[in-house]
RNA sequence: GCACCCUUCGUCUAGCGGUCUAGGACGUCGCCCUUUCACGGCGAAAACACGGGUUCGAGUCCCGUAGGGUGUACCA
């Protein structure tokens, strides 16, 4: 490779590569969403490879999930994915290759040699690193038994990882074993698959979790053997759950479909990742674009983060705040018909006129559902507990005697129902709220709702009439 | 065990030797606005893990300690 085409400054070349064992889970996501951005940001390209070498834990429902999860937070990847295991024969011929250069070695020792030799080492309290007695054997001692092929790891001096985030990182070598690169049966190990896919594919930046740190060093040996130069590496701090401990299936870890029905918005995703481990001063909303704009390595922190869904649902409730209007009427219809939530044409005009007061008092999606009750429930309302209080005698005989003036009303706008509403208290000498809590409870039910007058309007001078009937009988 | 990484308000973070009596956001608590709830506005409490250095000067650099994390497979 020339100069000319580093790795820093070709054109950006980064990947996504989860194992199809499961559901892409959140720390997955932001990993994904870290390559997108930095793609994006330097204009290159974002691939995906799905690592499925490990045929026992793959599957392809789990594939389907990950580019499910991908395609909802809006993360599209340039070409076709990869699958790794469609690639073993390469891994194989990248061994044989080493192997040729004298850069690794057939290995005949067998697994249970090795588990004794780790024990003695243990018991006599010195590392368990594996040190083959074949490194060094005169082949025509080899016998004819299965092997694996170690790479010939350096035995003496350092191995330095230069990492954007982590900065220079260093080992002994000492510390580094000859690790497998073709098992006995033949197939390729993961360390092996991955140098070889990554240079192969031409990715330019590995920017993944942390744990993977230590691969790296091992990686670059590989690297190293076959004379191919190191991508950049970026090794970003993992997330952990709300209480401090690591992330896993089991333990809050939810695949990113959960946080969709739960009623979040990919953007909201997007933001609440992204500010996780990395930042641009103190902002903290920001959109897509922006965060493209902004991203860069040299920001992203070193220290591991907890999750905080109160956080995420504020900014979740920002970003349906932005949203305009019909757009937020698209996300919210999308997720009814994933739900199951079925609204006719008429509502979703009336709910479309209601969304502006509606979505400043929702965080999540399913709110703005319950919000809209009022909308889209059949008369007779139901109350619950809070509104029946404010329909009480009182409160009835309140709503009876404001009928007829609403019944005269001229034009039936929140401005001109404001008013007559607002005289009518004056006349009975009640403050305002004695009138509009009853009045809110009557038309939608609840004992909150958006300013009672826009709810008049969206529900029209007929419906609004019933309604008052329904709770309040004329007295004549 | 060994190796590597991490450590600023409860949480996410700003800070890249002096401008830090440490800033922002979420959350919490007051107050204001107000027909409810939100939104919005104003304000409060709240942190540099600990101990040594280096320096005229350290949240910022170095070394320890403690705590946490990751790795250490013929898994990925």
């Amino acid at each position: 490779m020339s100069a000319e085409n580093s790795p820093e400054t070709a054109p950006v070349v980064t990947r996504f590569a989860p194992s199809p064992t499961g559901f892409l889970h959140i720390g997955g996501a932001r990993t994904a969403l870290f390559n997108w951005l930095f793609a994006r940001h330097h204009g290159g390209r974002f691939l995906l490879r799905i690592e499925d070498t490990d045929r026992a834990r793959s599957t392809p429902e789990a594939t389907a999930a990950i580019f499910e999860g991908l395609r909802w937070l809006g993360l599209d990847w340039d070409g076709e994915a990869v699958s790794q295991f469609s690639r073993v024969e390469r891994h194989a011929e990248v061994a044989h290759e080493m192997l040729a250069r004298g850069a690794a070695y057939k290995c005949f020792a067998t697994k249970e040699e090795i588990d004794a030799f780790r024990e003695e080492a243990k018991a006599a309290g010195l590392p368990p690193l594996f040190i083959s007695p074949w490194r060094d054997a005169d082949p025509t001692t080899h016998p004819d038994a299965p092997y694996v092929i170690r790479l010939k790891a350096p035995r003496e001096g350092q191995v330095t990882v230069e990492d954007k985030v982590q900065g220079t990182v260093t080992w002994a070598a000492e510390q580094m074993d000859d690790l497998i690169l073709l098992r006995s049966d033949g197939t390729p190990v993961y360390m092996l698959a991955v140098v070889v896919d990554d240079h192969d594919m031409g990715v330019t930046h590995v920017i993944r979790g942390d744990d993977h740190l230590t691969n790296a060093a091992r990686q670059s040996l590989i690297y190293r053997a076959m004379g191919w130069e190191t991508p950049v590496f970026a090794h970003i701090p993992l997330i952990h759950g709300p209480d401090g401990a690591k992330l896993s299936k089991r333990h809050g870890a939810l695949g990113v479909e959960a946080y969709r029905d739960m009623g979040y918005l990919p953007q909201a995703m997007r933001n609440y990742l992204a500010r996780l481990g990395w930042s641009h001063g103190d902002d903290e909303f920001f959109t897509t674009e922006q965060a493209i704009a902004w991203f860069g390595l040299e920001a992203v922190g070193r220290s591991p983060a907890r999750f905080d869904f109160v956080k995420l649902e504020s900014l979740n409730g920002q970003h349906i705040r932005s949203l305009d209007d019909d757009a937020l009427m698209a996300e919210l219809m999308s997720f009814c018909a994933a739900q199951n939530i079925v609204i006719d044409a008429s509502r979703r005009e009336a709910l479309r006129q209601a969304l502006p007061g509606l979505k400043e008092r929702a965080k999540l999606l399913p709110q703005l559902v319950d919000l809209a009750y009022y909308i889209l429930a059949d008369r007779p309302l139901e109350p619950d507990e809070k509104a029946a209080k404010f329909l009480d005698a009182d409160g009835s005989a309140t709503l009876a005697r404001l009928t007829p003036h609403l019944q005269n009303a001229s034009d039936w706008t929140a401005g001109k129902l404001e008013e007559i509403v607002r005289s009518f208290a004056e006349g009975e000498d009640i403050k305002l709220g004695k009138v509009a809590q009853p009045l809110r409870a009557a038309l939608t039910g609840r004992a909150i709702s958006p300013g009672v007058f826009d709810v008049m309007e969206t529900l029209g001078k007929a419906e609004t009439l019933a309604r008052l009937g329904d709770v309040a009988p004329d007295p004549a």
